[in-house]
DNA sequence: CCTCCACTCGACCAGTGTTCGACTTACTAG
DNA sequence: CTAGTAAGTCGAACACTGGTCGAGTGGAGG
């Protein structure tokens, strides 16, 4: 007779996998940022020594590595059907707010974005865009992927920096230097961070249209 | 008689002040990148103890805080007549330009740019391309500015991580993966930074000439 | 039964940012 | 000229970091 009783050997805590210790990382990150992300802590969280880990992961910088990856997975691929109904714009539109989007999620992720990109869910995403890109009529499509990738991971960069660290000070104290710097004080303060990326990325994306009809010739 | 032997009182080794610790960081972190940069080091160099540090900076990240606004400092100011000759993009494109080749002369500050930039020469640069920008029309500058600063961190950021690490290793890690990423393996490879960047710049400031001329109704 | 091997972990190392309290100057007031 | 005060210096120490070493564990295969 079959029985949770009669076979009580396999696993009475789940082994320690690299799934498991990037999963608690990700966690870990998400809730307390990434100064406190120690691999001892991790460890702790995880039940097991902190050397332990050493021996599924080489070292800690591994970790952020399959933990920024992670965070990629989270962006949705766009359906590839072409040509694109909606225009070329579309998919890429719905790539990069993805992709914007996933990173707010996890604001750590931002501290962390100066490393190569080569995880194999930040591969897919970036092949997916020059893919797109070309299909859309561009020869070289690396300016193109080349400048979005640019504008999103640094909005996120700049929009993390400042709605974590702010707090309300920054207001006063460019309030206090106005007359330093009159522009800034006037325009720089409201924080509409959704509406401004649109308005920017549709800079961009007018100006690859632009360049795409001056090429092919028609309007 | 006066002689360089009358007047020994003053400074037999010049005494510290923020502005050397400040310059010798910046050294510092130029010859041997973030990573390597310590309180112990850093007082080393100047022939002090770590602790004195203490005495004239806060914390270590003031000492970054500090060393990255010496880089914005390096970005000349264009000239500010007005209405610009050249168009509106010609001191804009300098400012810009300007401000890429700063943070590329010092490739640590790709890797510090997580934080909120309130030094005053970053202050500066800020303001003098908000005012570009509203000299040229737009009404609200902040998305405009924001795409572009953006942009240059971005670009700056990316560019750095490849030149570092890369070494050759990523066309081979490419290649063997072309059938999984075949756009990205075809098109992603050549690194011409320099054209790239001002491509990519180029598309970004003709939406944002659309966009004004959609706003005056003029051609 | 023994051997092997994936896997775990305690002890330890060199090094980190930062604090504390004592010390040395250099000028100023009496 | 002396006493006092403030600016500036610094050695020792603390809690903590990422990482290594080698000794162990337990279960599967012969």
């Amino acid at each position: 007779m079959d029985s949770v009783w009669s076979r009580p050997k396999k696993a009475p805590r789940q082994t320690l996998t690299l799934g498991r210790i990037v999963a608690e990382a990700v966690a870990l990150l998400d809730e307390e940022g990434v100064a406190r992300l120690t691999m001892r802590r991790l460890a702790e969280r995880l039940d097991t020594g902190s050397t332990t880990l050493y021996w599924h992961v080489r070292t800690k910088d591994d970790v952020l590595d399959l933990a920024l990856d992670a965070v990629f997975g989270e962006v949705r691929l766009p359906s590839r059907d072409r040509p694109p109904e909606g225009g070329w714009q579309r998919p890429v539109r719905e790539l990069i707010g993805g992709w914007r989007a996933a990173l707010l999620r996890h604001p750590w992720s931002a501290t962390i974005l100066d490393r190569p990109l080569m995880g194999p869910n930040a591969l897919e995403r970036t092949e997916f865009l020059y893919a797109a890109l070309s299909a859309a009529g561009f020869a070289a499509p690396k300016p193109a992927a080349y400048s979005l990738s640019n504008y999103v991971m640094g909005s996120v960069v700049m929009q993390v920096t400042w709605q974590d660290r702010d707090e309300g000070g920054t207001g006063d104290f460019l309030a206090e230097r106005a007359a330093r710097y009159p522009s800034l004080a006037e325009h720089g303060l409201d924080h509409a961070w959704d509406a401004t990326f649109e308005e920017g990325l549709g800079y961009l994306l007018d100006g690859m249209d632009q360049a795409l009809h001056r090429r092919t010739g028609a309007p």
